[in-house]
RNA sequence: GCCCUCGUAGCUCAAUGGCAGAGCACCUCACUUGUAAUGAGGGGGUUACCGGUUCAAGUCCGGUCGAGGGCUCCA
């Protein structure tokens, strides 16, 4: 009796003969929908014999690592059109991505739109198909032979980075290609399939190399996924801040000032100014000290914090003014170290929390500019807690409570924590210091601890001076984009010759924490803008109200309605023009202003006002009085429950 | 910076190599309006910029600038 047991994760097992391909496995336990499984934790095709005991997990497309195994075969069809299409094509690489796959190929010309739409076709007949994806082994020696001869340099220079021999192919109705898998046991589940875009991109990343035109796509079990995927794609670019900056008057950037460099118009400066007076607000109420410094200072103080020769590249080049060289500083850290300086301290007054939202200017090079999310002049929410080594844990408990409470307020959700360490391999990106390191790490993690807080570990994602935590919060597409950062730094201190007098009256070196909350305005901006697709809750929108009279001859009660409101502080406007009221509500509906007050005839005779909200439409009658309270409420509990209108 | 795509009125978009247009917005006039667009009229353009091909260029070609999608970068 040669059988072998296999455990599933639900917790049951079962026996099954000796070499039983785990696709019957499959069948046999109902799992008709696993696209590959994962055997004792190693991810294997479905045509996988078992010849022992295994633990066997199925990997279905509800699975991220399944979509990966889809996605990665829908990669090798699209190199296969290409192929076909394109027999002079070379090929490169093909992976699976967080949302899709790309293949790059070397065809010595662009692709074009058509090309893409000819490239799809192909691909769905392909699929259509269902060819048999099977895994082949392949000697190395006959691989690189093949390779030679078929001119295939890239695929050659990638099986120079592989040991294996044999190396396993991966073959379809013909086409083959290199590749470790697994792979779906066939092309027919690929039944919907959109290739977005092209590009070009570096082969292996390196800038110095070759450029491949890359071909993105993305591909689904069923069409009606690919449908909603693609009107999701949609809801995004309804939402980009860019498109929405412009329709709601926030910003603007234009040629004559510079790129990168974007211009606030009076409601986004009100929005900015609202974000700048609340986390200024909130941080005063923790203890930190907000100063303002310059935006230029000599060079020679980069040079003292070492960011001269780690950052060079990314500055604006010096200005020469009577004998002195000046930069435009690329951030704040050295001019709040100067202000820490600037007299002793007793071990007694630490920790010292120094704040500003500095100006920053970084030669940011042109390719990655993009609206206000990535500019070249900034207002970073910045500050610098100088402690002893000992108030480093609660200190950074502290910072990480704030960010919760900010982000509570502004409406964030979603986020996750990073822990950025080093990687202790690369001896060139980060400073040496593996004691100082030790103990940044233990501490940041024994704050996590105390936080009850769960976290990921990415090494190698540490600045040079020191290991961080990032937070991390999906943007409207579900992409993480750092927003939030607390980085520990030992080295500043040193550079700078930064101290404290101990209990024992002798100086001691202080620890720096660098952290962001609320990130540079212009990309907190960015984010809130896409998030609640221009309909900022009451609290932050830059219109709260606006009064719309009936008549001409309501203008002068709309008027004092307006002054009764703007009395309490809230931002109010009339609009006197000689539309209709339809008319009227249809241009502050698409402004995205919160409250609509109606007022004719009967409202001016009873001193109240119609309310219609821009979520919930017409809410009736309100008498003035009762309604400027409860607005003026509304905005003091920060609420951002309201629905976001429609378009 | 590199690859590709794009650049027409404030915005969204038309215009086979053959007279630069529409809707919205703006201005004027009339209407005095009750919960997502009242009607009529008017102004607004070196088709991003520079050069070339052509009898003729928004359209074709080259360059520059800018924007977008990626690549690289983000201490």
């Amino acid at each position: 009796m040669d059988q072998v047991t296999v455990r599933f994760a639900d917790g049951s097992s079962a026996a099954y003969p000796r070499g039983t391909q785990l696709a019957a496995v499959a069948r046999d336990r109902g799992a008709g929908d696993a696209l590959a499984a994962r055997v004792d934790g190693v991810e294997r095709d479905l045509a996988t014999p078992l010849e022992r005991d295994a633990a066997v997990e199925w990997l279905s497309f509800a699975d991220p690592a399944g979509r990966a195994v889809f996605w990665h075969s829908s990669a090798h069809l699209l190199a296969q059109a290409v192929r076909e299409l394109f027999p002079q094509a070379k090929l490169a690489i093909g992976p699976a991505i967080d949302d899709g796959f790309y293949y790059d190929f070397d065809i010595g010309r662009p692709f074009g739109p058509e090309d893409l739409a000819r490239i799809e076709a192909r691909m769905l007949e392909l699929a259509a198909r269902d060819e048999r994806i099977e895994r082949i082994a392949v000697p190395r020696a006959e691989a690189q032979r093949a390779f030679a001869a078929a001119g295939e340099r890239y695929k050659a220079e990638l099986l120079e980075g592989i040991a294996d021999d044999p190396v396993s192919f991966y073959r379809q109705d013909g086409f083959q290609d290199m590749c470790r898998g697994p792979h779906l046991a066939s092309t027919g589940p690929i039944r919907a399939i959109k290739l977005l875009s092209t590009s070009g991109a570096y082969w292996r990343g390196d800038e110095r190399r070759e450029m491949l035109q890359r071909i993105y796509g993305i591909s689904f079990p069923a069409q009606a996924a690919l449908d909603a995927h693609l009107a999701r794609i949609e809801e995004a670019k309804r939402r980009d801040h860019r498109k929405v900056g412009r329709d709601l008057e926030l910003f603007a950037s234009v040629e004559e000032v510079g790129q990168g460099l974007p211009l606030w118009l009076p409601r986004g400066a009100t929005v900015r100014r609202l974000l700048d007076r609340y986390i200024t607000d909130l941080e005063g109420s923790l203890g930190y000290e907000h100063v303002h410094t310059p935006d230029l200072a000599s060079v020679e103080l980069y040079k003292i914090s070492g960011h001269w020769d780690h950052y060079r590249d990314n500055m604006y080049p010096p200005m020469r003014v009577d004998g002195e060289e000046l930069v435009l500083r690329p951030m704040n850290c050295p001019h709040h170290i100067m202000i820490y300086k600037h007299r002793q301290h007793s071990y007694r007054e630490l920790p010292v929390r120094i704040a500003e939202l500095g100006t920053m200017y970084r030669y940011e090079r042109s390719g990655v500019l993009s609206g206000l999310a990535r500019v070249r002049a900034m207002t970073l929410n910045d500050a610098h807690i100088f402690c002893r080594p000992d108030q480093l844990t609660d200190e950074f408990v502290g910072v990480v409570r704030l960010i919760q409470q900010a982000y509570r307020d502004l409406g964030l959700r979603g986020f996750w924590y990073r822990l950025s360490l080093r990687d202790p391999r690369d001896r060139t990106k980060f400073v040496q210091n593996d004691a100082m390191w030790s103990l940044a790490e233990a501490q940041l993690r024994e704050a996590m601890r105390r936080l009850e807080l769960d976290y990921e570990e990415a090494p190698g994602e540490a600045s040079f001076y020191g290991p961080k935590l990032d937070v991390q919060v999906p943007n409207v597409l579900g992409k993480d984009e750092t927003i939030s950062t607390v980085q520990i730094d030992f080295y500043l201190p040193e550079r700078f010759g930064l101290e404290y007098i101990g209990e024992d009256s002798q100086p001691r070196r202080p620890v720096m924490i660098h952290r962001g909350v609320i990130s540079t305005l212009e990309r907190m901006m960015a984010f809130l803008i896409e998030q609640y697709a221009g309909a900022f809750p009451l609290w932050l929108a830059p219109e709260q109200v606006r009064v719309l009279p009936i008549a001409d001859r309501h203008v002068g009660y709309a008027h004092r309605v307006r002054s009764e409101l703007a009395a309490r502080g809230m931002r109010v406007e009339v609009d006197a023009s000689s539309e209709r009221t339809g008319h009227k509500i249809r241009a502050a509906q698409l402004m995205k202003i919160p409250y609509m007050l109606v007022v004719g005839d009967r409202e001016a005779r009873e001193g109240t006002v119609s309310v219609r909200s821009r979520s919930r439409g017409d809410e009736g009658s309100y008498a003035l009085a009762a309604f400027v309270a409860r607005v003026v409420d509304e905005a003091a509990s920060r609420r951002h429950d309201d629905a976001p209108s429609a378009p």
